[in-house]
DNA sequence: AGGAAATAGTCGATCGGTCGTATACTGGTG
DNA sequence: CACCAGTATACGACCGATCGACTATTTCCT
């Protein structure tokens, strides 16, 4: 064995940041690699080129945020409460972004398909497969609710994907005014989409 | 006065095309200048730099897109009806792009947001004007609509912003799954954001 | 002739990517 | 314990291509 390193989760952490803020291709592998303090030429040892690193920093950002999405929609509490509790988290986490670097980074999945989804088929392929697991995942909740009688939707998995769209739209709207608050219909709106009318006093929200 | 050339109309017609199908970072000026048959040196002559030629696309598109809401919105039908038609024409504008380009563009204001709004200030400005007059539009159709009863919404402007945020991401979805049925529930969306329960016949469409 | 319009060529910088070599670590061998 | 062989890692100089940008010059119309 020869000798350890932690320059390509350097890299990765570096390039995650990079990439929300400045999107992909207006990126530079130089840049990175400085950011990440690691030389140039210990790029191409971890990754086989800049799009491999994309893939992987996607993966690795889908991997952290999927196992944050099954903890709040998989506690214990009622199905719309936990859908309360996502949109909650989504705009914290905007929130702190903003804090951290000044500006709203929006969401990478949906910045990187509007950047890349007609140049890169590997990425595209990657980004609908995180997209249909996020649906799937609402879904699941959508349907649970469905079953307790607390919201009237005939097609839950549309009415999911509705939502996720309304999620990222919102995101888009946030990241352009920099401004969170532009998150807060999110729960209203999702609301809506599954026709919900009367609600249990638990679910109400803010 | 010297000799007449439509060179400035070439290249805009032909960044028009490219940035709405590859995006504008990953665009170069000679790529530009090739795909309108312009030559080069010309480009600096009829723009100031890149950036300028963005804004001017941007503008031109949007005084394009503004015509023809204006159109639509402005007809003689009552206001849900109006809206349900704006939904319908950009299905149709989405899909005739996918037949003549092979993929599905998307909305270039979207896709300038989630690329440039945190690089550039100017175009991030005209963005947010142009994203700010669509929503007023929207806005003055369902405070009619609510004057007649017809929608039942406390913040008509929350509400038509959370209409185009909706639009924004289902566009966003079609241009991913390079598929334009995604964007068939926009209606059924848009009518559940503005608390419409029952339909007058005429407008109930689909 | 005169001047506006149009253009080809080129600039330094940077792009993604390569290569040769230096360095540090590990598992064996004595 | 000392040492060596072998391998994984580190590193920066360098590649051709292309980037956005610019300018010197030619072309054409009045």
């Amino acid at each position: 064995m020869g000798r350890t390193s932690d320059a390509r989760e350097k890299i990765i952490t570096a390039a995650q940041t990079l990439i929300e803020q400045r999107g992909y291709s207006a990126l530079g592998v130089a840049e990175i690699c400085k950011a990440a303090g690691v030389p140039k030429g210990s790029f191409y040892y971890f990754f086989e080129s800049k799009e491999a690193l994309a893939l992987t920093v996607v993966d690795e950002h889908w991997a952290a945020q999927r196992r944050e999405w099954t903890r709040i929609l998989g506690a214990d509490a009622a199905p719309l409460e936990r859908l309360r509790r996502l949109f909650e988290a989504t705009e914290e986490i905007q929130h702190a972004g903003q804090q951290s670097c000044g500006t709203v980074s929006g969401c990478m999945f949906g910045n990187l398909t509007l950047e890349m989804s007609n140049q890169t088929e590997s990425i595209r392929g990657r980004l609908q497969e995180i997209f249909d697991t996020q649906v799937g995942m609402i879904d699941e909740i959508v349907t649970e609710a469905r079953e307790r009688g607390e919201v009237a939707v005939a097609d839950t998995h549309a009415a999911a994907a509705s939502i996720v769209a309304q999620l990222e739209g919102q995101v888009l709207f946030a990241k352009l005014y920099n401004d969170t608050g532009r998150l807060s219909p999110l729960w209203t709106n999702c609301l809506a989409i599954l026709g919900v009318t009367a609600l249990p006093q638990a679910v109400a929200g803010a």
